[in-house]
DNA sequence: TATAGAGATTATAACTATTCTAAACTAGAA
DNA sequence: TTCTAGTTTAGAATAGTTATAATCTCTATA
């Protein structure tokens, strides 16, 4: 479990300055034990629930763009008409739930890994994101 | 190559009054020999440079979901500020280059096909996208 | 410890994509 | 030809996101 000190070191070593917000963030973002799926405005409602002083939406966009540049989060492409992001960092794919609207992790072994045959010429590949979308039986 | 006869049965056939609006947009999507991706302004744009009467923007998203419901076109989900179509509904996958920004079918067989070991408890898999992230090497 | 200034935060305006509304129009059945 | 449900339309409304410009705050260094 980090604490304070910890994302503050964090934040100053990836050369961002670790302020009273985005140590905010980084606490409800990164203390969790399983990760978690979210867009700006759930964030941002968690946010008003558990502080005093509230974070201005324009922070938590900037925060969140940040982390996102610096590799602690992931953006995920459901076809949605928001941006939703993962603190799973790491390979590994989706369920997308249409009757909850929801989002649930896949473990990476879950998979068997895709393979592809051929790559455009001059280009390697950056990702690959798998996105099964599910319905009630 | 279909003409403008076909179109108005076809329309018709399923359900929706094939209006000289609805047609013209037939022309302009399934008219090519190769599939292609669009967004709702780029649609937009070809169609104002394709016609002389214009068609309203309302129009345009009113047309394009009721294509997309009755199947003639399939959603793509890139990360994205807005959405994106696809004239090819058959099964199959993309590459998206990030250079570019730009949407490429793979077609099946180039990808071995993908197998989850478990789905979520009473949910039976509604579809499979892999979208694999490519850059200049 | 005080302070300057780059970097952050903030409220709000602006912008873009999309949906809604209500009036006017039209395809096609009768 | 007439009627009407289904369509189209312009424009308003809404939602998500980015830009702006003033204010604030970390932190290096004097």
């Amino acid at each position: 479990m980090s604490n304070i000190k910890d994302f503050s070191s964090k934040l100053r070593n990836s050369g961002l300055r670790p302020t009273k917000q985005r140590i905010k963030i980084c606490e409800i973002l990164f203390n969790k034990e399983k990760t978690f799926h979210f867009s700006i405005n759930e964030l941002a409602q968690i946010i008003s629930k558990e502080t005093v002083d509230k974070i201005s939406l324009a922070t938590i966009y900037n925060t969140v763009q940040a982390f996102l540049k610096k590799g602690y989060l992931k953006e995920i492409s459901i076809n949605s008409d928001k941006s939703y992001y993962d603190t799973n960092t790491t390979n590994h794919h989706h369920f997308y739930d249409e009757d909850k609207k929801e989002l649930i992790d896949i473990d990476y072994e879950e998979v068997e890994p895709v393979i592809v045959k051929k790559v455009p010429p001059s280009k390697k590949i950056k990702s690959i994101e798998v996105l099964i979308k599910v319905q009630n039986r």
